[in-house]
DNA sequence: TCGACATGTCAACAGGCGTTGGCCTACAGT
DNA sequence: ACTGTAGGCCAACGCCTGTTGACATGTCGA
């Protein structure tokens, strides 16, 4: 370190730091964990592979600082009732469709362990509490948390991995459409309708 | 070939192929594609890596032969309308515990192009017809057949790949308790509930 | 009995991977 | 102006991969 407090003060290094991590999550969410290799993620940062090692340790911390990732739920215990289930999808799609962090995530984390761990507290500790302050029952809180998940990811998989045309095409209006009483129902509704 | 048209018997290495595509399922759904070594595969199948090639060509094609599957979708136009919802989510269930290949084409297709396509083709060519045999407008049945796929494939994601704790949790009747209605909705409801 | 062909083993190849250590360069503190 | 150190490049390592070709064995038809 070069001060013995200062740890605000920018370092020249902090540009090729965030260009790596910028290049990482690009590779990462288009080619999955293993095919997206650190030669490729330096070349696309315009700098040496060693470099990448030297900031980040090996591949797997490499991955961890790529995958570090907030889903910035909004607070929906203001919200209408009826409204929560689109309210949630628009923000889920919103979310998914600026952001490489959650694609990078999803598609690493269908071949890694880690990154499935990751993803697995991304949702309990972010989705989780929402999701608890909306439902009566605490106890049920997980479940229904359980349920948007499948709902939310199985779109996410479907539009943006796997590319079924038909869910392709849906625009955004159209999503929140269908998906949103859905989501609605998993929060406050009830088994078998 | 041994015979000019005779195309039926056994030579005595089908079961070697038999072995090398079992145990190819095995990886490729336990691992993904890239993942899934043709040496590891020929040593489950307890023979050499040449093999594999010479009986498969190459990788790729291995693969392609390992993930040939059919969906067995039961015909629905006979069932009560408000029952196909739960009758189709459980045969998606029950066909997803009880074959590997599904998982091997899911895990494979997240990263690999061929995969995709396949997994496009197998939904196109196997569920399509079937959800277009029960929705009245024609031109709907590719939205809701990708909407059904929406959801079937997000809740293989979050239960086999991702285990999502409470999503594995589930157990068959709660599953299609909570997805059935869904489903129902994706092949005979309206946007918006 | 003999030879052709199917079946299988072994060793090696070329290339890509994550990772390492040494070397050069340029800037900051004194 | 000098020097320590941070930032960056290069070459190489050991390993693993898909894939290949030469060689051994066994089996079956002529």
């Amino acid at each position: 370190m070069t001060g013995s407090t200062d740890t605000t003060k920018a370092r020249r290094s902090d540009a090729t730091r965030a260009a790596i991590l910028t290049a990482a999550r690009e590779r990462f969410a288009a080619d999955g964990y293993e095919r997206a290799t650190i030669r490729a993620i330096a070349a696309d940062a315009h700098i040496d592979p060693s470099m990448v090692m030297r900031y980040y340790g090996n591949k797997e911390k490499l991955f961890a600082a790529a995958a570090e990732f907030d889903l910035r739920l909004p607070d929906l215990t203001g919200v209408p009732r009826e409204e929560i289930g689109s309210r949630l999808t628009a923000h889920l799609v919103d979310r998914w469709e600026h952001d490489d962090t959650l694609m990078a995530l999803l598609r690493a984390a269908v071949t890694n362990q880690a990154a499935a761990e990751r993803m697995r507290q991304l949702f309990a500790a972010q989705l989780g509490p929402v999701v608890a302050a909306l439902v009566e029952d605490r106890a049920e809180a997980p479940v229904r948390a359980g349920l948007v998940a499948t709902q939310a990811l199985g779109f996410a998989l479907t539009r943006y991995v796997l590319c079924l045309p038909p869910v392709v095409a849906l625009d955004r209006a159209a999503v929140v459409a269908w998906l949103g009483p859905t989501i609605q129902r998993y929060l406050t509704g009830e088994q078998g309708e």
